[in-house]
DNA sequence: ACCGTTATGTATGATTTGATACGCAAATGC
DNA sequence: GCATTTGCGTATCAAATCATACATAACGGT
């Protein structure tokens, strides 16, 4: 069983007496810390007695409290050490519709990364790491999730970011103020959108830079965009899934905030600092 | 490299005596985890007596040996926690990322459905499809774009959907309308959002079914919510990856879309008819 | 080579910790 | 509404833990 602990909590979760359960919350509330201390420690933030936490830990099946610390310990160290040490544990499964699904969409990630190279990313990269450039993102009916994502992301690693949403006439106004240094971002997979092709095709003509993010039949936008990035969409389901292009979307971040190095660092630092003194109207992310 | 208690050790190494240098280096060789373990196993794992790891932790400014230990849990958790940490680690780490990316998230998935079994989709799925209830979603600072995501599919699907969006005093009035029958779905990974909790808190106080989407480590949120689905996150990435709450939410539309029969592919067709007509400019986006 | 200093291990004590037995209360079933 | 089961807390015990005192060994300077 190679489950977090926190996991295995939640799927035991309903079977527990109510002490237990309030033990149980009392250790997710600030996991793991309260797994750490001593069981009277434990026992005194749940409100409960100690032998009530021992019930807890020996239902989870650890043979005495000790176990139970170094699981907790164990994790903890694999998180740090070893970020994805785990990954191919494939325990055998019952496939039911819920897998196929799952596979499909692990596969399309892994099609896509096969054909998106390092050279695609650095391209990308180098284009979206220029702060002399502003960047303007849009999305699809569905896509716009993900032009949303993305701006959120790149908003914190630099400056001159702008998600384009809303009704279409909000359009319009962000057009005029592109130009050839502004880079556009577009999100577009079938059924694809007329309104986001006339879009693409009125900053394409003032000189746009447009990177578009689409699937394996390629909107028409292609035609215009400067690079297209290619992803697999296809699941057993009514919809198209755009996990793929969810996951490109993350290595980009990860990435430009690689290189960004000190910079973005210093930049996330400020805007942590600020968030501290004065609640964002984003809201504020709590420091603890 | 690694926490301040590591930098610690090695500024004081040279000044150590023999026997507290052989400690130190017992620590720092799998760091940390010999520490945690208990006075007797450390000393037996650094081939010297107990009285000298305890004058070793002395040495360095811990009063005594269970200061030390918390001081390594906290370093710990600290790493975890802290993306900005993150960022020097990996960028460490050799260029070839980007297969490494795909496997992580790839795997992510997997895992997560793993421990999403057909019995959660349902008890999901029966929740979400029941027309009598209102929902209503909300995501933190970058898992709005999910809660935006899921939102545009579930409008189509039915009706009576809401996307609690935009600035905070927006969210005190989406909570006056809300009451038992409705359903509140909540995305919130770390770290959490104190903002959320206190919406979440004030809505299951109204009596209102929450469901939660979070990572491993569960959101605070997951003592107040019916229903909580624990997807997994970590990725070589000073960011975390929320690819597995995007299939998750994949998997769920699909299923209600499904289940939806008849009734869902009338409405779809509905809508289709209706944006035949008026081609493109997706009105029906909601605002931000 | 000797002496003083420092470092280290052994032995022991005081305290804390985890674990268990038992009795009462609450919930459940008939 | 009663009886049985289940859950929970108090009190207690045994064991392991940290901490210290002291004697011995190693080291370094003269």
């Amino acid at each position: 069983m190679g489950g977090s602990i926190s996991e295995l909590i939640g799927d035991r979760l309903a079977a527990m007496p109510a002490g237990e359960r309030r033990a149980a919350q009392a250790l997710i509330a600030d996991y793991p810390l309260t797994g750490l201390k001593t069981v009277a420690e434990f026992a005194s933030r749940a409100g409960v007695s100690s032998p009530t936490i021992l019930r807890f830990v020996s239902r989870l099946d650890f043979h005495n409290y000790a176990d139970f610390q170094s699981a907790l310990q164990s994790e903890l160290i694999e998180q740090v050490q070893s970020p994805l040490l785990r990954t191919r544990r494939h325990s055998a499964l019952p496939a039911g519709g819920l897998d196929q699904f799952a596979e499909a969409v692990a596969s399309n990630i892994e099609e896509t990364f096969a054909h998106f190279h390092a050279e695609d990313m650095n391209r990308l990269t180098q284009i979206l790491a220029d702060p002399k450039r502003s960047i303007h993102l849009i999305g699809g009916r569905f896509t716009d999730a993900l032009a949303s994502y993305m701006s959120a992301h790149l908003r914190i690693i630099r400056a001159d970011v702008q998600h384009v949403a809303g009704q279409e006439s909000n359009w319009r106004d962000a057009l005029v103020d592109m130009g050839k240094r502004d880079v556009l971002i577009i999100f577009d997979i079938r059924r694809y959108q007329e309104s986001l092709f006339a879009f693409g095709k009125m900053a394409a003509g003032l000189g746009v830079t447009v990177i578009l993010f689409t699937d394996q039949w390629l909107s028409p936008i292609a035609r215009l965009a400067k690079h297209t990035v290619t992803c697999r969409t296809a699941v057993p389901s009514a919809w198209d899934s755009s996990a793929s292009l969810f996951a490109i979307v993350e290595v980009l971040v990860a990435q430009l905030t690689l290189e960004g190095g000190a910079t973005a660092a210093k930049r996330i630092a400020g805007l942590e600092a600020l968030r501290g003194g004065v609640p964002g109207p984003d809201g504020d992310r709590n420091a603890r």
